[in-house]
DNA sequence: TGCTGAGCTTAAGATTTCCCGATGCTCGAT
DNA sequence: ATCGAGCATCGGGAAATCTTAAGCTCAGCA
């Protein structure tokens, strides 16, 4: 097996034509030098080179390793530099991952922001809900997860995880036009227990909410569609199907449905963190929490 | 510095996910690897890999040098490989060089054959007069040239070379149709004392060649025109322009000259050598010198 | 022809590095 | 609560490496 030590005093020979100016040039003694390339040549089981009394010069197949060796060296010394930009934030890179629905006034300008002042930094994004993301933040898949979560739901596993509170979005109550309440701007969830409710696919998440919520106003919900984005939820609401509880920030006007305050059961809402892992200090992970808290204040 | 060994460690830590598969993948102990990553960790003024009492997972620095790392250790590798086939012609590679004349029925047919017999083989072609191709080759710059000396030239300096004798190739005349001793076949040089000579630019080789061969007839030739290619030269003495002495294998039949083997002085010729170092026993020059032999016994 | 110096190698000893086995620690799993 | 896997550390011995010194060879030169 090849040393890259080694290999670098031979690109040096080649570079200067001597062993002595190999030595020089990285330091050494000649003896050390000779001795070294000497062990080279056992490694590569092949004489490198060509010797004569006064000086040396590469053989065949000294100049075939050279060759080879050079852009391995070349890789050593950019990895150097690399990992030493890692220090950094634009050297660094980092993975992120979130929900659908925070990306487009959360996490995106966040990191918009952050690749105005670090162009260089390397920012990569996947989709993940909570379920996913906080398993790949602990697992390394992802640095930086930006998370959410029901209020009065088991908060997830956090061992080894750095969550940090980002903000509380309270779930508001989506409705036809054309229903009774939809001039009251307050509204009490039991109002809606005959209601058509639109709840999610998974037994995560949305429809788990959406279930508890019901049972915590004392009745238990009729489903009549299921879809997981809120987007789709919004044009079943508006196409009359039902009405549906979800966070305010995911509500985008539109004509045909109405926005309502609940008043009971209180306090219903979606709690956002962002999470990274206890041991990860890298600047690049540090700057888009930072960002992400700024951004997320000037939202609440 | 980086060290090679320690970044086959991280790739391998990459890789099964721990230090201990690492080691095994190596063929050390986990302690080994252990001291062996803290020691790349000191290299790369960087912590690469995030601790736990049980397990060890890279850190955001570490997923950098492994990215980095990769290519260079299958580079390593890659390299290793390429020195071993060095030692069999088709990995190795050679880098001619001959005079002008030589390439189209000796060298070009011989490298020709040996490319059909060692598909693989690197093989590169320089254009060389014989003044320039021997230093070139002791220098390390070719690995094989073909060169020619005419005779009475004293020989170059072949220390630490290892020239060998490929054919000779008598000296001719080429005259004009018009010219009285056309129909000779049999000429001496004396004879053309009076006439006009097609001789070469250069104070090496070929105008060197035809001086000496006139002083050798008992005269001084008049030099009506200068060309270094024989082509140039014999479209000269197509053209009526004068006579020459060109080595037969130089001769290309054509309409208005004629050929006439000279008997005083005798054994005017070139000989052809391949010459190689004296410490070069690659697989490749051997059997490209081998084929050069064969050619040249086909054309004697 | 013999001297000189440059450049390489070898030798020997000292120092550093490296590796292994043992031990202790932590934490997840049973 | 115990066990076991995986990591770090420690200590000693082995191996590699470096340095200095000496020897060798050859080119250059008087």
């Amino acid at each position: 097996m090849l040393d890259s030590y080694r290999l670098r005093l031979l690109v040096a020979v080649a570079d200067t034509g001597s062993i002595a100016g190999a030595a020089a040039a990285l330091g050494c003694s000649p003896a050390a030098a000779s001795q070294q390339l000497a062990v080279l040549e056992r490694e590569a089981e092949a004489q490198l080179l060509e010797r004569s009394a006064r000086s040396v010069r590469l053989s065949s197949a000294g100049r075939i390793l050279v060759d080879h060796a050079r852009p391995i060296v070349a890789g050593l010394d950019r990895a150097g530099r690399a990992v030493a930009a890692a220090g950094t934030v634009d050297g660094g890179r980092i993975r992120v991952a979130s929900f659908a629905t925070a990306s487009r006034r959360l996490v995106a300008p966040a990191m918009a922001s952050l690749r105005r002042r670090h162009p260089q930094l390397d920012q990569t994004f996947t989709e993940l809900e909570p379920e996913d993301a906080v398993p790949a933040v602990r697992e390394g898949r992802v640095d930086l997860a930006v998370t959410h979560q029901y209020a009065g739901f088991p908060a997830p596993d956090a061992r080894g995880l750095h969550p940090e509170h980002l903000l509380t979005d309270p779930l508001s109550l989506v409705v036809p036009v054309s229903d009774p309440h939809a001039g009251d701007g307050q509204v009490r969830l039991e109002d809606f227990a005959a209601a058509g409710w639109i709840s999610g696919r998974s037994t995560q998440g949305f429809q788990a909410m959406t279930e508890m919520a019901a049972r915590l106003a004392g009745f238990e919900p009729r489903i009549t569609s299921r879809a997981d984005s809120y987007g789709v939820v919004l044009n079943l609401v508006g196409a009359g199907l039902g009405v549906a509880l979800v966070p305010r920030s995911t509500f985008v006007a539109r004509p045909g449905i109405v926005l309502l305050n609940v008043t009971t059961p209180a306090r219903l809402a979606r709690t956002v963190h962002v999470v990274t892992r206890d041991s990860d200090h890298s600047p690049a992970v540090r700057a888009l929490r930072d960002a992400l808290i700024k951004k997320a204040a000037t939202l609440r």
